[in-house]
RNA sequence: GGAGGGGUUCCCGAGUGGCCAAAGGGAGCAGACUGUAAAUCUGCCGGCUCAGCCUACGGAGGUUCGAACCCUCCCCCCUCCA
């Protein structure tokens, strides 16, 4: 299901494809997320049109609403959306983080409440599987915990050994059916714990490997640092998977440190809220500079808001509150990753990675990425 | 002509003797956003030589230790009746 086309020489970077029933994807790869089935803002078409090989959907809530039987009834998540492309479906393992106050962890499962209506439900590694065989989706990933940051050693501990367990029970709960079933790696910001993490999950054996509970808060050195050390150790002839991950700069940082494939709210949550990544840096639309400012958002991108539309005229959308300029926004994010995504791609291909991260750097330095340059106050 | 209501900081709008540079919205300005409870959230928002001072609650005057708030006159708006 995955072949390692080519490594990098001065760096872990790698080139593959990675085979799936609704067809292929090259890596590395960012994957737009999709929760509800719905990249927010944008029609299936034009996802594809931006170069999105693969997107996600999340098994908490479409569980929830409107619920996985009935898309099971209407032909499978694909069809529900509208997307013949790859999907893939988180597990609910990070609402088990996120919507921390409406759940209870216990050896079963998890014990929600949903934020929708207050209802309980229980999510555990056999329903979390069988929701998503119900959806359909290409690549289902096991019901983990997401351990949050800061967690001590010993919660840390203990909440990786859950999460060992349940990957076995969801592997077990699998059916042979060609989706893929990708593991998680947990352990905190714990090196022996997650390598602990990595030979019990290999062990078990797994389509692909997710590197997990990163990007809920610690400082990102940190996260590179566990990324560096870690996702070499993945097997090579495996899919490396870095969750909710990034910037476009978190992107360059994790695939020179051998990651395949990332997904990550941030470029549409941002461009929903005005903030913009371009060649030249990030863009925060509703600044006053570019009341009067007739240039397109990015003059080296192709894509449709760039070729029409003035910053200007992006700026007055948002100030508005207009939805055109959610949906302008998120094509032109949407774009920027992809664009990255392919040029990283073609610069592994040509021996030339390390070049073309340091002349993204060097172009986007000026006003930084989001949250990496020192914080003021 | 008669009866009543009202003029508050960029706008709307609370306040009705000291705790008021004055609630709350809006607008404006800036920041955040990392497996989406996010078209969301946060901060600032009269000026200055900034633990204080100055300018401000339609205008002018007055009462008071003290007034956006009480009194007098004036100006202007709105509603109803004739």
């Amino acid at each position: 299901m995955f072949k390692l086309i080519k490594k990098d020489l001065q760096s872990q970077a790698r080139l593959g494809v990675i085979s799936t029933l609704h067809g292929e994807i090259c890596t590395p790869a960012f994957m737009p997320v999709g929760t509800q089935g719905t990249v927010k803002g944008l029609m299936p078409e034009t996802v594809r049109e931006l170069g999105a090989q693969i997107i996600l959907g999340n098994t908490y809530h479409l569980y929830l609403r409107p619920g996985h039987e009935l898309i099971r009834r209407l032909g499978g998540l694909h069809r529900f959306m509208n997307w013949d492309g790859p999907i893939l479906t988180d597990s609910g393992g990070f609402q088990v983080f996120s919507l921390g106050a409406l759940r209870k962890i216990t050896e079963e499962g998890v014990a929600f409440q949903s934020h929708i209506d207050g209802s309980r439900h229980l999510l555990t590694p056999e329903s979390s599987i069988a929701i998503q065989e119900a959806l359909g989706s290409d690549i289902v990933m096991c019901f983990d915990e997401c351990t949050p940051f800061p967690a001590d050693y010993d919660y840390a501990e203990q909440s990786l050994a859950l999460t060992l367990r349940w990957a076995e029970r969801s592997k077990a709960a699998k059916k042979d059916n060609g989706q893929a079933l990708f593991g998680i790696v947990q352990g905190g910001v714990y090196p022996d714990l997650r390598k602990r993490s990595i030979e019990e999950l290999v062990k078990i054996g797994f389509d692909g490997y997710a590197l997990g509970g990163l990007s809920v808060g610690e400082p990102i050195e940190k996260m590179l640092d566990i990324v560096a050390e870690h996702a070499p150790l993945l097997p090579e002839q495996s899919p490396r998977y870095l969750m909710g991950v990034g910037t476009p700069q978190d992107l360059l940082n994790c695939v020179e440190r051998g990651v395949d494939m990332f997904d990550c709210v941030i470029p549409t949550r941002c461009a929903r809220n005005g903030l913009l990544f371009t060649n030249a840096g990030k863009i925060v639309i509703k600044n006053a500079i570019y009341r009067e400012d007739d240039r397109p958002l990015d003059p080296d991108c192709d894509c449709y808001t760039c070729r029409h539309y003035s910053r200007a005229y992006l700026r007055h959308l948002y100030v508005a509150k207009e939805i055109l300029a959610m949906v302008l926004n998120t094509i032109h994010n949407i774009r920027h990753y992809m664009m990255l995504m392919e040029r990283i791609r073609t610069a592994i291909r040509e021996d030339r990675f390390s070049a073309l991260k340091r002349d993204y750097e060097e172009r986007t330095c000026q006003n930084g990425g989001t949250r990496s340059q020192e914080e003021g106050d």
